[in-house]
DNA sequence: GGCTGGCACTCGGTAGAATCGACTGCTAAG
DNA sequence: CTTAGCAGTCGATTCTACCGAGTGCCAGCC
């Protein structure tokens, strides 16, 4: 009604996002007790928490300067204050302290990447489990897509007379594969032969732009070869997207006690889809952290994202991501993800640094996020 | 107190599992009535009840001698009775009919087995979730072990000077992977020399059962192989297990009301080495459900599990398996599994159909369910 | 002017009493 | 053996009273 007033009461030079000292300590309060006691906290309690020097009742009439400037709520009159998406994100951004990780937890870190062996998904898969450990909230783990790639080998594997396997290594030591199904037998030669081919035309090219093939002269070959490109585009197709890994799912469980929101939220996670471009979108626009309605996602408006990237030598591979409610513990969430993601981006990269030129074909991400896929586990229906 | 006196009561020739037909039809209404409504019922409803043709008043006595015999339970004196463990099972095994799914889901099934592609993993991945979108309940694919598979292919591909991957491709179309870091460089032809060796040496036997590996002749050859082998191995040692695959997690929390129910049965899921197991039990014991506590896990004795095999040509390969609260709808989700369990036997055979005779090693399981392993995702810790 | 103590007020949560109603078990009659 | 009738049980619901945490406001103090 009368903009004017609101920000002439408003005391000091803050424009929307500042405030004083006073209110910026009383709401930092307000957020890490509620955080720690999930109940709406009031002025006496407030009065007496160390660093506030004040009494209840100046409490108070900040907290209602604070509640008109929207960064608190009352569930209902006679109750505390819970902090809103605005609260949230004062406190994430001026106020938590940097957040560090316990020594313990520094080692099992440190122990985990010293210990973690196997290939790139096994890898991203406990990774993921590791971090909803430290943390107590699920987690989740974006692999690099593989779009950058550049093929360092084709290979066709017969498995049977009329049936192959068209067997592709790219330059980050991911495999993709893809059944070949020939309507008449197929002698080893030729297998052989088209695959040799196959090979000739496509290494060192990326996974989305080979072709096309050419002949061999021999029309028998030339038929694989036509059979296996069908294949290769497929593969270009399909394997496009990034793979998601999910840890502790259950956790969200014990986040949230009511069973529609972990119903909800359970659902968005298992559309990997989504959850590739919700972490895409929160570290495109620069943020570590995504509150309530920041993103885009309804369903997930009682939840916090916590996000930090992955990146491999130097160029962004992946993220890592924490989801738990707006009360989440911000600053243990942050360093988690934080240490986690960059660690894994060491192994990632240690584990090819004996690479060669192949591959820092790292060129940038292209930015576009439509068109992303990734492998669906579970429903695929867009959500309810 | 007097089991004499019990049995006589009783009437018939029945032993413990017998029930006269009236019996069984009031325990088949109160068990119908429960699953569609979660409520205790009571005599009177069943009394309506179509093919009951006595008073309340007769089924109440009814009512207190299945109670006695463990097939009800009275949450409350005052309340209706609700079946027990005992009493889904005398359900599942005498009264529900085959259970037949409907015109549309059968389409649904048959369609999306017409369109699923991809390999092996995707196509596992995809069936959970169909499975899952049929039932409303949480869904598990377990895919067939590679154990009895033989070696078809081995490459080394070099991804760098010092690093390369051994990439080996199984009869049953399954790629496994492992990368391999020499301290030195190594050229490409002794990669090749090497990656020719082990084929010759690896070809045609199991992965558990590759080796030793004799030598070549040229020690810098030879070093690689020694090298190879170690990744040889633990490929042997790690991909061992089943693949899991879990569809529609968000189900659960439909099915149960209680959070800690829902918290409990998700990290069950987590631990995919248990579901194997679990699924492998139930099988092993003959069984397509197992109720509550017929299973030995503690945090699922609220839920029912419904599997069916997936065998490939006549040999079990897998399985396929349902979550959901004991009062679920047996007949649906017993028609639903052992179909789709059926059509992705039948899929995953096509695919193989031109398949020599390296496929058919198809030696049955061991039987033996220690060891196994599977690949995690989530939480590792062992059960709470 | 800003801070504080005091006070009236609000309102969710809890406890207890009354009521309701859906059951049951029992019994006596058909 | 079945059935109608009846007394009894007990969870669920409603209502009331009450408590207490917490608020907004105000008058007085520094």
């Amino acid at each position: 009604m009368e903009p004017v007033e609101e920000r002439t009461r408003a005391e000091g030079p803050e424009r929307g996002q500042l405030l004083d000292a006073r209110k910026a300590a009383i709401l930092e309060a307000v957020v890490s007790e509620y955080i720690g006691t999930a109940q709406p906290v009031g002025s006496q309690l407030i009065a007496q928490s160390p660093g506030i020097r004040v009494s209840s009742a100046t409490v108070r009439s900040e907290m209602v300067a604070l509640e008109h400037e929207g960064f608190l709520v009352q569930p209902h009159t006679s109750a505390g204050r819970i902090p809103t998406d605005k609260g949230y994100r004062f406190f994430v951004d001026h106020l938590a302290d940097p957040g560090v990780l316990g020594p313990a937890q520094r080692q099992k870190v440190s122990r985990f990447f010293e210990q973690v062996h196997g290939e790139m998904e096994e890898m991203l898969e406990r990774t993921s489990g590791l971090l909803s450990d430290l943390t107590s909230y699920a987690a989740v783990v974006v692999g690099p897509s593989h779009t950058t790639a550049s093929v360092r080998s084709v290979q066709l594997v017969g498995l049977g007379p009329r049936l192959a396997l068209l067997v592709v290594v790219l330059s980050d030591g991911a495999v993709e594969k893809r059944s070949v199904d020939f309507s008449v037998d197929v002698p080893e030669e030729d297998l052989r032969a088209a695959g040799a081919h196959l090979h000739q035309v496509a290494n060192g090219r990326e996974l989305g732009h080979v072709g096309p093939f050419g002949t061999t002269g021999d029309p028998d070959v030339d038929a694989v070869v036509a059979q296996a490109a069908a294949a290769f585009a497929a593969l270009g197709r399909d394997e496009e997207g990034e793979q998601v890994f999910v840890g502790g799912p259950s956790r969200l469980a014990v986040a949230f006690d009511a069973v529609d929101t972990v119903r909800s939220v359970l659902s968005i996670l298992e559309q990997q889809l989504v959850v590739v471009t919700l972490l895409r979108d929160v570290l495109d626009r620069g943020l570590s952290v995504a509150i309530g309605a920041e993103h885009g996602f309804e369903a997930l408006s009682s939840c916090a994202v916590v996000v930090a990237p992955v990146s491999i030598e130097g160029h962004e591979a992946g993220a890592v991501g924490l989801l738990g409610p707006t009360r989440m513990d911000y600053g243990h969430a942050l360093a988690a993800a934080q240490v986690v993601g960059q660690r894994l981006g060491e192994r990632l990269g240690a584990t090819l640094e004996a690479g060669g030129p192949g591959r820092s074909t790292g060129a940038r991400r292209t930015g576009g996020r439509t068109g992303r896929r990734a492998r669906m586990r579970g429903d695929e229906r867009a959500g309810t």
